[in-house]
DNA sequence: AAAAGCTGTGGAACTGGTTCCACACCCTAC
DNA sequence: GTAGGGTGTGGAACCAGTTCCACAGCTTTT
């Protein structure tokens, strides 16, 4: 451990151990055929020269790097839910011994495909095996990465302008069985004047106001679509909605949020002007994060399992990595919807 | 480009282009000496035969694998803060033409330094330059890493059991001072009776005890700190300390909470007894997270530059790799104090 | 005119592993 | 006794780059 580790090669291992090089290769790989005696022998060479193969030059050979990038496209910081998915990502990556590149991406929605500038990683030949693909994905980005012919898993909820099918694999949530469940669960409680507060330029929020939407058809009741002009953020979203929506007649009693950021921002306005929550005025958020339980009362939400998110992105690229012929799928995951305190029974 | 770009090798662009391995090789690297017209005639070959370097191959004769390690220890997940130093560390090094992988590791701070089982990317040898180390890291981890002979940074804040000088690179935040500036600012507006709600078994809570005592001690105040056992979270602690300094007599008429998450336990506490903030009882955070700004009022706080904080680990890793017999040092980068509106004036 | 110096280029040798072929050796079968 | 089969091992060739030495061809100096 102590001498130095540097330069020590197979080379050196195979002359101090009295063997030849191919050996030393086989002992490490563990690839049976060799004695007892022999692996015993070259083992305490390793040890006493304190040798550590060089990865970099077994992977010429394999032609792999055991690596993946987690490409993170147009967003200002790394959000706690991008930061749960690259964590399950890594997760699932180091019980396969894979490792993880992080990667940032800014691009425009606009520029041709082979105009936007991919990272340094992706440009060389060999560095990784394939990429997880999550920030905001738009057909131009896919084009670009579909060029440089290197197998990539996306993240789904977040593609943008894609209705039909697509050649290449995702992995999502199902926004759309999630809010029908959560409005379904206000109706059930007795609320009939139920609104919803997204931003409908974002494809997600159209799905979500879809099962919201559709859980009000089968109730015969009229869904309302809650929107702000000129919001600098979703919890500004939010409270610009909470506005509006007071000041309709009638009153909603309860408010479906696109997400936890926009049930934030209607708390906010509404603790400031005393109107309580749940008594007056129920809300559901979506996404579940961190700061969801920790509301008063706490969010009912939608939770979304981010670290699973992760991990299947991860093993499906690894599937398609072994199996390149094997067609494109989606792989949709589950939701689960969270009960907690800002549901109030009519 | 839609040419099959896999095995294209350089003696494959050198056999197209009529020249030998090695001109390729100068006009890859740009290393002067290739005259004009041989450059463009490489420069075309390569375009029509869509070659990319391998990058492997090239980082066995570097010797450099232009990849740093970030290894967030002991952390159930990768919270906002670390998220953003990661995003630093991310930011610099793509404009290094560095690449940064993402690798977490669980271990005990009693289990015997060698007994610490590194990621595997940390095991073999060739495949990162350097680490740098977040999460929490304990003398068993340092003295683990010095034994593999990579090249560190650590972040300085959250190094355990460390009181002398260490013989490794740091970077962090200057703690002390920041709580001597809140508690001066809020001795500046008036109050007397001012605790301090952390749990000292955290070094850095403990250094920021220190400058709170500090700035009392110039002003002749007793200081006093306010702490609780048995709490599931920053939060949790925030919400049972507030029960308790609200039974105190005296009563405060500020806390300086050792972080934004303890800050935000409080005033939920308060908020629920219907105790006003900064009416009643004013309130300072460490940290300046996202959601500071968000609360009401919004969270007085001090800012860590946590971006910055990021890029300078990266900063100096580079620096040590290109002169290792540099000395080690500790880099202490300042905080901002952020007044918001969580503090009144008496 | 010869010597010295410079630039540009080819290609062998090299990096540090893996792979595969050849072969030695031993055991069993006919 | 020899043919056949299995196992264990050595080492050359290989991967895809970089580096460096030798040398050609030209210009400049003595």
């Amino acid at each position: 451990m102590e001498a130095v580790p540097r330069k020590t090669t197979i080379r050196d291992v195979a002359e101090a151990a009295g063997v030849g090089v191919g050996t030393i290769s086989r002992v490490l790989n563990s690839s049976s055929q060799v004695s007892r005696e022999t692996r015993a022998r070259v083992l305490k060479a390793i040890r006493r020269l304190g040798f550590r193969p060089n990865a970099q030059a077994r992977r010429i050979l394999r032609r792999r790097s055991e690596t993946v990038c987690f490409l993170l496209s147009n967003r200002d910081f790394l959000h706690p839910f991008h930061a749960r998915i690259l964590q399950g990502v890594e997760s699932y990556a180091s019980g396969m011994k894979q490792h993880v590149l992080f990667a940032a991406l800014h691009y425009s929605p606009r520029i041709a495909a082979d105009k936007i500038d991919l990272p340094h990683v992706l440009q060389e030949h060999g560095l990784i095996d394939g990429v997880i693909l999550a920030g905001t994905i738009y057909p131009n980005l896919l084009r670009r990465m579909e060029s440089i012919h290197v197998p990539f898993v996306a993240l789904s909820n977040n593609v943008m302008g894609m209705d039909g099918k697509s050649a290449f694999d995702q992995v999502g949530f199902d926004d759309f069985s999630a809010t029908l469940e959560a409005t379904r669960h206000l109706t059930g409680e007795g609320h009939r004047e139920i609104a919803f507060a997204g931003d409908l330029s974002f494809p997600w929020f159209q799905r979500r106001f879809a099962g919201y939407r559709e859980a009000m058809r089968e109730k015969k009741l009229k869904p309302v679509l809650a929107a702000a002009k000129g919001a600098q953020s979703f919890v500004d979203f939010g409270q610009r909605v909470a506005q509006r929506i007071m000041g309709r007649r009638p009153k909603p009693s309860a408010v479906v949020a696109g997400n936890d950021e926009i049930a934030y921002g209607l708390w906010l306005w509404l603790r400031r002007q005393g109107v309580k929550v749940p008594d007056e005025i129920s809300l559901v958020g979506f996404d579940d994060r961190e700061e969801a339980v920790l509301m008063d009362p706490p969010l009912t939400t939608i939770r979304v399992h981010k670290e699973e998110i992760g991990q299947t992105c991860m093993k499906m690229l690894l599937e398609r990595l072994h199996n390149p012929q094997m067609a494109f799928s989606q792989r949709i995951l589950p939701t689960e919807f969270v009960i907690r305190g800002s549901v109030r029974h009519i």
